[in-house]
DNA sequence: CTGACTGCAAACGTTTTGCACGGTA
DNA sequence: TACCGTGCAAAACGTTTGCAGTCAG
């Protein structure tokens, strides 16, 4: 059995051609645009509509099935909810990284500065990346 | 002599009374969306245009006199730029704060790990503020 | 006085909506 | 079969553009 199907399902989301399209596209491209999903599923799925990715892509989001992600720069892009972590973006290829980095000090040390009860982080660090050196 | 103007002026920026407003704002308020901006200069200074406002913002990125702020379920929002920071958003009322943070430890770690030269950095924290809890 | 800035209206691209049809569970 | 999801077309937004007139330096 598909695991994009399994995926689905344990999050109670109905099972369709274009969401296991979708799904596997962000789980392939890690990040990626809700432009991308459309012309790259159109291509072997034409009567994809642009209004059904952005009406799942949605409720979706709403789920906290995925997540957006907005970078500076850059187009919204969407990624498949998992561990916490933070984005390592190069200013010239344009690539959206993943990186797991310790936040508990930051946070711990805003909390205080700040009396906030914080609960969420985002981290985006901005560079050129190893390829583009 | 206006702060304002001395502001503009030291940045090669023509001085009017729409990028006046459009600076007090900006000045007073820490960060505010284009629409925010639009409304409230428009209250006292009715002939203003949202094109302008467009116009002057887009600008003024260009020239880094002032930074996009995209916060996941906000509209974008800009500030003057100045030292860097971090920044706080309560997720009760949206408010956004500057708080500043020591970068360095979890900007090193991130260039150990991933091999990015890293020069710039996004970090939001999301909670609840002292007021809001 | 000249080039840059403004306001207006139109154009543009993106996202949302309503509705009839089709497919999943 | 019942309901939810899809595709289509239109509408609603947000943002950009071109142009003619105005203003800052």
């Amino acid at each position: 059995m598909n695991n994009y199907i399994t995926l689905l399902k344990s999050n109670q989301i109905k099972v369709t051609p274009q969401r296991l399209a979708i799904v596997e596209l962000m789980d392939v491209h890690g990040h990626i645009s809700v432009r991308d999903i459309f012309t790259k599923i159109q291509t072997n799925f034409p009567s994809l509509s642009l209004a059904t990715v952005y009406k799942n892509i949605n409720a979706m989001v709403e789920n906290s099935f995925i997540k957006e992600l907005k970078i500076v720069g850059q187009d919204a892009k969407y990624e498949l909810t998992k561990e916490e972590h933070s984005h390592m973006i190069c200013k010239k290829c344009g690539k959206v990284e993943d990186i797991i980095l310790e936040t508990k000090s930051i946070v711990s040390s805003a909390t205080k500065i700040s009396h906030y009860t914080i609960d969420e982080s985002s981290i985006q660090l901005f560079g050129v990346c190893p390829e583009c050196s």
